[in-house]
DNA sequence: AAGACACGATGAAACGTTTCATTTTCGTCG
DNA sequence: CGACGAAAATGAAACGTTTCATCGTGTCTT
């Protein structure tokens, strides 16, 4: 059997099993022969304590095993050390790196993550952040809002939101980590140039978010800016899936003049891409250079090794929590925080130099 | 300008932002012309309150946009209706599709969850644990547990826990969601020396589970039924990652008499056994098959689309919350929910049937 | 008609913190 | 030596629920 000295001096197993009750601050309180306020001053900090008190206190604390109760705190104080983190969907292998930046970093600065993901329904959005403010969370890191500024700003009214992913860039009341999007496209397209690559096709995305439509501003700029002919059969409008980077791939091969390389608007449609172009007979990147976008894990698992535009999911998740914690402690959620990661290009297998006809 | 009446018929909106401080109960009691006890009587559903007042009081609710505060209610009842989901790494991607199935079926029921990454390492898993506790989650699901059972046991006397893909088979007090791993492997290899083959290899994976150790045994198991010759050199042990599995390639082709077929423990190293033997100038299937574990979605975008064994992650996910609601309703968490899922073979491309020599 | 009884409503107490208006203590100065 | 003020300690109130012992009302019995 287990005797309360033995139990109270192992630090790392689980205490208070079954049938004990917790000790309170009111038990440490008079364990320590101080009031109630005094301990709630030492464990808070408060600079205005004897320190023959604190020792006092500290060593009952220690006896005792306390550990202060995080739900009252939170009742009275309204605010949680918790952190609602709302993304599209953590089945989509995007978000599962990003979370984990977030995770890390709140977990670092002793914060808990409540995940939900809204599968982008605005209507799911909304409860979640109803049932987050409910809860007294410290605040929301929002990736790919749904809801229009105009909610975002009521929730920014009671509470610390951060915005990720967001297309456009935003009024300066908002805290915002995005990331250099167009850069990126841009990149990626400079370097198929570079490769000799002028009959360049784009697949893009759905039209549902400004950052989709930015990378295809982006493709067009591109055009322009080297002065190559704007054919509007070289876009082709796919939905992130594999599937219809195939769809693409088949579409473009049967024009008369197909291109000679292809960006894609995510890394899953780009291995689509490869994949239908090879069951096709051609080579990849011999008779097809290929490049993606994000940079998942996966490009280095299908063949040829994808080279694709990096994005920095994990920084992305440790920026947020970083901006949101920095709202906390200086109390000024509106100042407007921003940042916008830098996307580079990964070079792998799947762009090859055009031979010289 | 928003008035009161309008913002209060807009279900949808968020409410109260800046300024303006929620309605509690208090005001609800008032606003209805009741106790204060009787507002919890009808916003718990108790029978014993009149209907007509029953009708006053959701009139109230309805009028004052009232929304019960959970803090409040954890702090009292000691149970909030969040679950905690400790996972080794969201990053890896078995288990994101999990963490949604986790997810899915606490939203529906009213619970939100708290994602924690233990990176399998003891210390962070019971400091998490401790957490949780602390914060009086209503459960805990455990997924891949590292803490010793009698850790376990502690927790159980204070909270549901269900645990998750532990290995082996556990005593009647626990609630366990468990995989067919046993059944998974044979199957898999049942299908290669259907096909043909009777040089097997296994690429296992790491010592460190129950579940790992499970899988060895079956190889052997199989081996044994078939009158197959166990030859050491067939087992190579890995450590998960698609880089060892090259390397087991590698030493597996140079043997004298090479295997013509393989089975990894996960899709990562089989699919790193793939693209070696091809870099070797192997073709797959053709000259080694292969088959993998897990059923990621990735298998579907490497050349060849990998066979493997599918896991029914989601559903170990939702299962595990169903387990969990059903212990915190009939309030015995020491009932000893238990299900194995079924694995099976899902047939795609990386094995064919060994040619007659 | 009076007592017993059932059914609902009531509101104070409790959950474990933080906060803040008071009180106590103690050193210093006139 | 007494008074003053700063520093520190005190403990009641509050946060918004749930719970439960108590009370009021109306019905039924005899």
């Amino acid at each position: 059997m287990r005797n309360a000295a033995a139990s109270s001096a192992n630090d790392d197993s689980i205490e208070n099993a079954a049938g004990g009750t917790s000790p309170t601050m009111k038990d440490v309180a008079r364990e320590a022969g101080v009031s109630l306020g005094t301990v709630s001053n030492v464990l808070n900090n408060k600079s205005t304590v004897l320190s023959q008190n604190k020792e006092k206190v500290l060593a009952a604390v220690r006896r005792l095993n306390f550990r202060s109760n995080p739900v009252a705190r939170t009742l009275k104080t309204k605010s949680s050390r918790d952190i609602g983190l709302i993304i599209p969907n953590i089945n989509n292998p995007f978000y599962p790196e990003l979370a984990r930046g977030v995770e890390d970093a709140a977990n670092k600065a002793g914060y808990t993550v409540l995940l939900c993901n809204d599968d982008r329904d605005i209507k799911k959005e909304r409860t979640y952040i109803k049932s987050l403010v409910a809860k007294n969370v410290c605040g929301i890191i929002l990736v790919k809002p749904q809801i229009p500024l105009s909610e975002v700003d009521a929730i920014a009214g009671i509470m610390a939101v951060v915005l990720v992913d967001v297309g456009a860039p935003l009024g300066s009341a908002y805290n915002v980590v995005n990331v250099d999007d167009r850069g990126g496209i841009t990149r990626g397209l400079e370097y198929l140039y570079r490769s000799g690559h002028t009959r360049i096709a784009f697949v893009r995305g759905l039209d549902d978010s400004l950052s989709s439509q930015d990378r295809a501003a982006a493709y067009f700029a591109f055009l322009r800016r080297k002065k190559l002919p704007v054919r509007k059969e070289y876009m082709f409008q796919g939905n992130y899936s594999w599937q219809d980077g195939g769809e693409a791939v088949r579409k473009l091969l049967a024009l008369t003049q197909p291109p000679t390389a292809l960006m894609a608007a995510n890394d899953l449609m780009a291995i689509g891409c490869m994949k239908e172009a090879q069951k096709m007979g051609l080579r990849v990147p011999g008779d097809l250079s290929v490049i993606g976008y994000d940079n998942l894990d996966l490009t280095n698992l299908c063949t040829p090794r994808l080279t694709t535009i990096n994005q920095p999911k994990y920084e992305m998740g440790a920026k947020s929590v970083e901006f949101l914690l920095d709202c906390l402690k200086n109390n000024d959620c509106r100042e407007g925080r921003k940042v916008v990661l830098p996307t580079d290009v990964v070079e792998r297998e799947s762009v090859a130099p055009l031979p010289i006809p």
